[in-house]
DNA sequence: CAATTTTGGAACATCAGTGTTCCATCATGG
DNA sequence: CCATGATGGAACACTGATGTTCCAAAATTG
């Protein structure tokens, strides 16, 4: 793991070419080296000076991703007040990941991740819905991984409410927001 | 519009390879006419025989969900009952489209529809939700384009949900019709 | 059974994306 | 300002998917 800032001109066209593939990828998966070397303002060839492999590129995009993620989900101060205004926070939070969370929506079956494998971030959450269960704030019928992929959901529909009815975003979020309170809401 | 049946061996045929088409595109969309091919049980030959292009192919893909999505529009009976009654046979009906569910959430950007463009079934729906806000049976704050698009995203999710968790599909469904009843639900 | 249709497979040309190499040019910082 | 490193572009080989053609075998139909 060279996560380890080179902090120099390099780790910066690496940031271009990981954003611009983000940004391609999301609105269109099967996008070539060539559509986001243009994207990123580069030469193809520096992308494979980068990433030898389409692949590693791929991979690295993911480890990106987790890791925003990751701020995202500690931004959100889980253990803060109820667990029902915690999620609410996580939701907004996510939101703003914006087309990270197009991609990830949009590229699911890509190696570029283990969606599959439980993320610290999936962990937290989880327990995070337990903590709601208990406290009586979530909804104790809904499992835990139920809530955490029915958010995902909410925020990928939140951002294609705002694509295709052109709705200005906060009124998406607002949106989200207001379903989600419905959803985790005990009773009913 | 050649709808019409031709009733034979080549209409069973062409059915075979849309199947199998939808069935490997949900889980693979950048799969090739060889891998549909094969699964249909069928020469890569006869593919082109059927649908000259890919893109014939995937927009007789198209073609063939948006009937689909239609006859089980029908089904759900939207005049009758209330209309959050309606929309919970909806979501039953649309939750039986299984890999044609897949597809299409797998499949968006493909120009293999037109998903922008309104169809019968759109309009439908939104006049449902419409009736909802006028009975006072769905939430007046949520707008209907907002409802059919959190719709397909809790179905979408109930397929991750039985996927990945391997839940059996009845429970996923309960899930998906209990958090819809809560979506909708006036009031909160 | 015979005629017709439908099919599968092989062979082929084409094309787009990928990955590699090389070199001239530009920027950076020491 | 000069040396080092970073970049862009051209040229190339390679690969896998696509679409076409042709023919022999199998199935359907009357």
């Amino acid at each position: 793991m060279d996560t380890a800032a080179p902090t120099g001109t390099r780790a910066r066209t690496r940031r271009a070419i990981l954003d611009a593939a983000v940004s391609v990828l999301a609105k269109n998966p099967a996008a070539s080296l060539a559509d986001i070397a243009a994207a990123a303002g580069v030469g193809r060839t520096t992308i494979h000076r980068y990433f030898p492999e389409r692949s590693d590129l791929l991979a690295a995009i993911g480890a990106h991703l987790l890791e925003l993620i990751d701020v995202a989900t500690t931004r959100a101060r889980l253990d803060d007040g109820t667990a029902a205004e915690a999620l609410e926070r996580v939701c907004q939070e996510y939101f703003e990941l914006g087309e990270a969370l197009q991609f990830a929506f949009e590229n699911p079956q890509t190696q570029s991740v283990d969606w599959e494998t439980e993320t610290d971030a999936d962990r937290a959450l989880a327990r995070l819905v337990e903590r709601g269960h208990a406290e009586g704030t979530i909804d104790p019928d809904l499992p835990p991984a139920w809530v955490a992929e029915a958010l995902w959901a909410l925020l990928y529909t939140a951002w294609q409410h705002t694509r295709h009815n052109d709705v200005p975003k906060h009124a998406s979020l607002t949106l989200c927001l207001r379903t989600l309170r419905k959803v985790i809401a005990p009773g009913g």
